[in-house]
DNA sequence: AGCACGCCGACT
DNA sequence: GTCGGCGTGCTC
């Protein structure tokens, strides 16, 4: 009984100690978290990843910060069934959550479910049981049992299928071995998934401009504290090497670190370029890890096990022990966005990881962002430039092939330059790439008698012929069929005519010029798939192929240093698809793509056919001086008001009909006045999906404030229940305007 | 996000 | 007469 009691009848009625509540984010989308008990006895605290129960169900929560306000009818509260034994979510990864959810206008809950997607990690790793040798000899002694012991001898310990292996035995002798006493079972720690990587294993190979951007990124990191560096350099430059430098010293300051690249980059390749520089590979994160491995990283990096971590845009969300470093390779990748439940850009997310923890950043690229571009003229963002390639690969020279005046012949779409290109390529005993991105054969059939298209029966894209599958299909919905031999409308048989080229139709032609030549089309529908696809890679790198035909997946990741020739069939694809951001992407594109050749140090040839050759893109492909184009984006952006800068949102509202939609805007512009513009993107500028009888349309919101834009942003989800199922909101804006 | 409840169409 | 579609509502 407490001394201020107003009496004792008035603390008799009341229950005698009401069990402490704690507010727990449970894995839905409520906007709060909601109130436990925490049984007597039981100790948790802010961070502490719990079960509870949910409804007819048991879930995993993690107890947050704040006092209960009793605004819970405390019949209705339920007792946290469970504590794991685990260390807790971290303050500063759980006001990272915190702040992700605000900024994502997402609930809470699902943001931290990202952080636990690792369903049985949260109990300690079994013991692995070994066995030691003990000594002794067996009552009889067989070959079998002698090669056991001298394998065992040593004193080290055994895992007993290990041992038997080692031995070349069956495991019954190991058993028989133990039965007599001469081995004891011990219990032996889980072992690490990767070995601990060695920050002096071998000295950076480092030279010239290399060398002092290296220093540059010592510098940021042995300063310690928050900073952004930005490293702008051109393919081949060795900017991988120079963020090595970075990771070395932060393992040497004994912090733990993140590399995050797009899934596609995650490759062999890169691990044992890793590898090769720390002695042992980082710990991989990504979408297709086995269940049992994925633990296991979970595990190690919230104990601290694992220093170093190469994953995918979700890695961020991992709750590290101590992370003192993050890079983000391939900065500009629209991989790193994440566009279901949560949406989210992880390389502006890892940014906000970074400024909380109050560590540096280094952000990488051959073609940076519009976004982080700014951010490094003005200022904010430390940029260091490695503007040649390192060693003896030099850059393509690259031309553009006026289309115009260099037509292809009837029925073609490769130029008579083109095709001398690749002849003369071949002739050498060389390879050519040829890139165009749009899969199937073409990507629009129609009936030359009655003027049928075949469009999608569940969506309003044209379907695409696959003449290797025999199908048309709609890129959009994932819809196919058999490609019909008559015409659906007007019955006509064979008059269906394709339109347009898809690299199968390319592969066609590239085999009529050239039949003896090995030509193969690689794309992201290969039969066979990405088992299939690795082989091809491989063998294309060995030179077991002359011409390789290629979508979008050759831009990423591979290298082909037998490639002196890339040929871009179509250059101007993809500049008029009604994205704000279509020039920043083609040209990220094309300098990908062209970056494949010329890593030999044979000289390399880059042929770009196009119909607009004194577009601002081509021409920095062709100058090499990104600068000017991205002064040109940027002011481009800032006329149309779309901004990088912290004003651009966009909104994907779901809509019967394009009438709806812009009924829509019209509201929303009424209704918010504090934004300067909204504008729709549809489906008849860039197809979005219909689901389920409903197009899907993006708005363009831009506000002349950031914080206009969450107000706005914030009024708009209040609209109400009806409203919040089917529009979703998307914010893509820089996060440093937020800091 | 799950999961139950609940109300209308094609089948053993 | 039931099985099963997905619309609505609830979970501390």
């Amino acid at each position: 009984m407490t001394k201020d009691s107003p009496n004792l009848f008035g603390s008799l009625f009341e229950p005698a100690t009401r069990s402490r509540v704690v507010p727990v984010l449970v894995p839905m989308p409520a906007p709060k978290p909601y109130s436990y008990t925490v049984p007597d006895g039981v100790a948790v605290e802010p961070g502490s990843i719990v079960q509870v129960p949910l409804g007819p169900r048991k879930v995993i929560g993690v107890v947050w910060d704040g006092e209960d306000d009793g605004s819970v009818d405390a019949k209705k509260l339920r007792a946290i069934e469970r504590v794991f034994d685990c260390p807790p979510i971290g303050r500063e990864m759980r006001q990272f959550l915190d702040w992700v959810a605000g900024y994502t206008l997402s609930p809470p809950g699902l943001v931290a479910r990202m952080a636990l997607r690792a369903p049985a990690a949260f109990d300690p790793e079994p013991m692995v049981e070994g066995l030691r040798f003990v000594g002794g000899q067996p009552e009889r002694m067989t070959p079998a049992r002698a090669r056991v012991l001298d394998m065992a001898r040593d004193g080290l310990s055994w895992t007993r299928s290990g041992l038997a292996h080692a031995a070349g035995v069956s495991t019954s002798v190991v058993d028989g071995l133990i039965a007599q006493g001469i081995f004891e079972t011990i219990f032996l720690p889980p072992p690490p998934v990767v070995a601990l990587p060695d920050p002096d294993f071998s000295a950076p190979r480092l030279e010239g401009v290399q060398k002092d951007a290296a220093v540059d990124i010592l510098n940021t990191v042995r300063s310690g504290g928050f900073s952004v560096a930005l490293i702008d350099g051109v393919t081949g430059s060795g900017k991988t090497e120079v963020y090595f430098e970075a990771i070395a010293e932060t393992l040497r300051r004994g912090k733990q670190v993140l590399i995050l690249l797009p899934e596609i980059a995650l490759t062999a390749s890169f691990l044992e370029r890793f590898q090769d520089r720390f002695g042992a590979k980082p710990a991989e994160w990504h979408s297709d890890l086995a269940p049992r491995t994925r633990e296991k990283v979970w595990r190690q990096a919230v104990t601290g096990e694992v220093r170093v971590v190469a994953g995918a845009r979700s890695a961020l969300f991992l709750p590290f022990e101590d992370l003192g470093l993050i890079i983000v390779d391939e900065e500009h990748d629209p991989a790193y966005k994440q566009e279901d439940r949560v949406y989210y850009n992880a390389r502006d997310m890892a940014v906000v990881r970074a400024r909380i923890s109050d560590f540096p950043i280094v952000l990488v690229s051959a073609t940076p962002s519009v976004e982080s571009q700014v951010n490094g003229q003005s200022g904010r963002y430390t940029t260091i430039h490695l503007p040649t390639r390192f060693g003896d690969a030099a850059l393509p020279d690259l031309h553009l092939v006026d289309m115009r005046r260099h037509a292809p012949e009837r029925g073609g779409f490769l130029s008579p330059v083109l095709l001398r290109g690749i002849g003369k390529t071949i002739e050498r005993g060389e390879q050519a790439l040829l890139f165009l991105n749009r899969r199937g054969y073409a990507p629009l059939t129609l009936c030359r008698v009655c003027g049928h298209r075949f469009q999608c029966p569940q969506c309003s894209s044209w379907l695409v012929e696959h003449r290797f599958r025999n199908q048309i299909q709609c890129h959009q919905c994932g819809y196919a069929e058999r490609t019909p031999e008559a015409c659906p409308d007007c019955g006509t048989l064979d008059h269906l005519v394709a339109c347009g080229p898809g690299v199968e139709r390319i592969a066609e032609e590239v085999e009529r010029h050239f039949p003896e030549a090995r030509t193969i089309v690689l794309s992201s529908d290969m039969a066979g798939g990405v088992k299939r696809l690795r082989l091809e890679l491989d063998a294309i790198a060995k030179g077991e192929a002359d011409i390789v035909i290629g979508t979008q997946l050759v831009a990423k990741g591979h290298n082909f240093p037998l490639m002196t020739l890339v040929g871009i069939v179509d250059a101007d694809l993809g500049l008029a698809n009604g994205d704000p951001r279509a020039a920043e992407r083609t040209f990220q594109l094309l300098s990908q793509v062209t970056g494949r050749a010329g890593r030999t140090g044979r000289e390399s040839h880059g042929l770009l056919q196009t119909y607009q050759p004194q577009h601002p893109v081509m021409q920095a492909i062709v100058s090499g001086d990104a600068g000017a184009f991205y002064d040109r984006e940027i002011g481009e952006r800032e006329r149309a008001l779309l901004p990088p800068f912290g004003r651009l949102a966009s909104i994907i509202v779901s809509a019967d009909a394009r009438g709806d939609a812009e009924a829509h805007a019209r509201g929303l512009r009424q209704a918010a006045p504090q934004v300067s513009g909204i504008s729709i993107l549809g489906p008849a500028e860039a197809p979005l999906a219909l689901v389920r009888g409903r197009h899907r349309f993006r708005l363009l919101v831009h506000g002349r404030r950031a914080s206009d834009m969450q107000a706005f942003l914030r009024a708009m989800l209040a609209h109400g229940p009806k409203e919040r199922g089917s529009v979703h909101v998307q914010l893509d804006i820089d996060p440093q305007s937020f800091l």
